[in-house]
DNA sequence: AATCGTTTATGACCTTAATCATATCGTGTA
DNA sequence: TACACGATATGATTAAGGTCATAAACGATT
């Protein structure tokens, strides 16, 4: 399924100066793993292009998506200032091309620029923030809410706060994204087509 | 109910360091409310003594804590570096005192001191941390591993990884940390005191 | 056109946590 | 000692999402 990529983020750090400094490039086809959760962080990685979904699995085999990061995104970067292992797996969900230097490298670049360093810590501020709006939204139990508030962030995220946009994921992908089955998000969404609240034309959603 | 402290967090500013640039102190009842909600973040805390607590409220009047910080340990900073509003409500849960100054104030003092930035970034990649922690964790739907999830992090926070540890929260505070209903937490608990998994004497809890 | 795999969809059943009611225990205090 | 209040505990009932089975729709590929 192709994910349409939505405005850049500008906060993230240069491409040529991360190339400057020995970064290297690296192309992931759909599917294979960049780092397993678990995994010592020993490294900065940013989207150059395509897209990364980091995820945990359950033991039970159930998928729990964190997030997605598309070009000129970072991701991965809290373990690395703590010296921690990965709290969740990457994985390319599209074609991906994928910028990396070494931890030591990325400290040294942030000593020396200080305003890449406050940009890191921008990034830094807006995952915190971010996770702490999801960790309160995902503790409503109702799937409705649950859905609405997923679906209100991807209108903030597509820069689209209360038009009519097209989602661009499956039933299956939001499932992953607010810990519901399939048919739990299905069943939610046809409801709420019948209520108005959001519509489904030729099985593409709109909210 | 009183909590015990964890060890002290060594990475925050420095509260002499904070009044120099002219930070003063509130002292906070029990239940005593600092920030809300919604509300625009526009100074930076960090706690003196006592305790606060930062939590959501659902529409159904449902409470989701989100943290618990102690002597040391600033709070509410992400919002403060996106100009965003608190995505959480912050209160007492013990008599506090509360160092705060504005945000103006600690943008300066972080301009002026390379090392308190880095300390500060080091702050929020542990908060992002956490959160991506919390997030996989509050995604299992089981009772049993929910708890044990949170009771491994109570464990590792007070420096105590194995050990038997006395867990410093009534049922009803661990309904509200992990999402749960107090019945259920109670019901899980006392089946897991059967199966071994932990231990209830005297009706305090011990892990 | 035929085939295959993925996504969407729907019904039947089941498990389980939430809900509601009630009771006991323990602690602080009048 | 008696009282009040919060915390713990337990049973009965219910609602609701999970689970399983099955099928139709769609897109890509041969």
């Amino acid at each position: 399924m192709m994910h349409e990529m939505p405005k850049s983020y500008p906060d993230q750090i240069d491409r040529d100066l991360l190339y400057a400094w020995g970064a290297v490039s690296t192309r992931y086809e759909k599917g294979e793993v960049i780092f397993t959760e678990g995994e010592q962080a020993r490294n900065y990685f940013q989207v150059e292009s395509g897209a990364v979904r980091m995820y945990n699995l359950s033991n039970e085999g159930k998928e729990f998506t964190q997030g997605i990061f598309y070009s000129g995104q970072s991701f991965g970067e809290p373990p690395l200032f703590l010296n921690e292992v990965y709290p969740a797996a990457a994985m390319a969900c599209q074609p991906a091309v994928v910028i990396r230097i070494s931890k030591s490298t990325l400290f040294n670049l942030l000593d020396e620029y200080a305003p890449v360093q406050r940009a890191m810590m921008h990034v830094l501020a807006r995952r915190a923030f971010q996770k702490a709006c999801s960790a309160r939204d995902l503790m409503v139990h109702n799937p409705e809410q649950r859905l609405q508030n997923f679906l209100k962030k991807c209108r903030e995220q597509a820069g689209n706060p209360s038009g009519n946009l097209m989602v661009p994921y499956t039933r299956q992908e939001l499932a992953n994204f607010t810990g519901m089955r399939v048919e739990t998000v299905i069943r939610t969404l046809s409801k709420m087509q019948e209520e108005g609240k959001v519509q489904i034309i030729d099985r593409k959603l709109y909210c």
